[in-house]
DNA sequence: TAGATTGTTAATCGATTAACAATC
DNA sequence: TAGATTGTTAATCGATTAACAATC
């Protein structure tokens, strides 16, 4: 198997027709078509195909896909066969907000530790997580074998944040601060921003789409 | 002016191209060159002129532009030379934190309406704003001029607030909710899927990128 | 004028779509 | 066998990059 790239589309996609195949499958449906598929996540029969094309021959010709057997190969394609440690830097509003976002349990995503500086929130519970000060977030994501850091922090201060969990460890960063972060090549960063959604909806909305 | 087809990726960097002037900006600097632009937010700086220059020309050849005149341009490109009406509905953790999340009000959108139909948040208030029930969504919305709506609702009921938002007159939906809403062609909609976010990272790290 | 940097065109790269042979 | 649907190749479409003339 010759390792061609992947465009990232194809792996968000994947994610979501995991997700599709999910609900399917619940509702008791052995048998799939490219074209179900496409139909309940809003893209082309030959897209979905193409994007599985990368991984290998999951369908029978004539036939279609057996829904847990796709969905199964594409959660391990997403590296989702196990469990991932992830820690919680900042716990304002939208850092406990994602400290209770079921979705992410779901799907095998657990939130070991959370970081805070706040001396009135050190100590107390969330989610049964005791929140800790960011001087031990060193120690104890190197301890958990932490893989992941979502970083909730200010924009001021999310710079300083990479650097330690780099520095403890972590591999891969989910970023919900604003503002461009630097990390070295063989970390994995992932910027989620909430204004530029918006911002992009009033483009559309005044542009006339 | 004739109006081509402008990426999508075009208008997301320019949002993040005028949150880095903003900064550039506040540090009193008066003019920047498409490098130093490039630079800060991490792309190429042909890329920055090409996106500018779908729109215009606003700079000036062996000068550069102009930091809060091209940063006034974008905003108004973007949409955000004027205020704009945002309704959310759903105040779980999420909601909550988007209600108290001040980066929208930065850039001109208001949150002046909040839904749900938990009778013990009904009546109480966030950031001034005083919870209402669902059902009073079409005549408050309507009344205020509503343009867009922010869905943090559980996914079962996401396309019925969809559908309600649509008939109470909102232009512009962003999505929270996992899986796949259907909005007629004129509707805009967004969707951010913080679980897909997390995946697409750790596909990325099995695959030793 | 010489140096710098834009705006724009052409070349390259990459992703999506269409078409169809393979095959259940 | 006839009908259906995959896997895959080729064609199309779109976005990024490179190069450079225009010009401050």
């Amino acid at each position: 198997m010759k390792t061609l790239k992947i465009p990232e589309a194809t792996i968000i996609r994947l994610s979501v027709y995991s997700r599709y195949l999910t609900e399917v499958d619940r509702k008791g449906i052995i048998t799939i078509s490219s074209g179900e598929i496409a139909e309940g996540v809003g893209v082309s029969p030959a897209q979905v195909r193409k994007d599985l094309a990368y991984f290998g021959e999951f369908g029978t010709r004539g036939v279609g896909y057996n829904v847990k057997d796709l969905n199964r190969h594409i959660l391990k394609i997403l590296g989702l066969g196990e469990e991932w440690n992830v820690t919680l830097v900042g716990l304002g509003n939208l850092g406990l907000a994602l400290s209770m976002y079921k979705g992410f349990r779901e799907r095998g995503f657990n939130i070991t530790s959370i970081f805070d500086n706040d001396p009135e929130k050190i100590g107390t519970l969330v989610n049964g997580i005791e929140i800790m000060p960011v001087e031990q977030l060193e120690e104890v994501v190197q301890k958990n074998h932490t893989q992941i850091g979502i970083i909730t922090v200010p924009s001021e201060v999310a710079q300083d944040i990479v650097s330690l969990l780099i520095k403890a460890g972590v591999q891969a960063i989910l970023n919900f601060a604003p503002g461009v972060l630097n990390v070295p090549p063989h970390i994995e960063l992932r910027n989620v921003d909430l204004t530029v959604n918006l911002e992009v909806l009033t483009f559309n909305l005044r542009s006339g789409r």
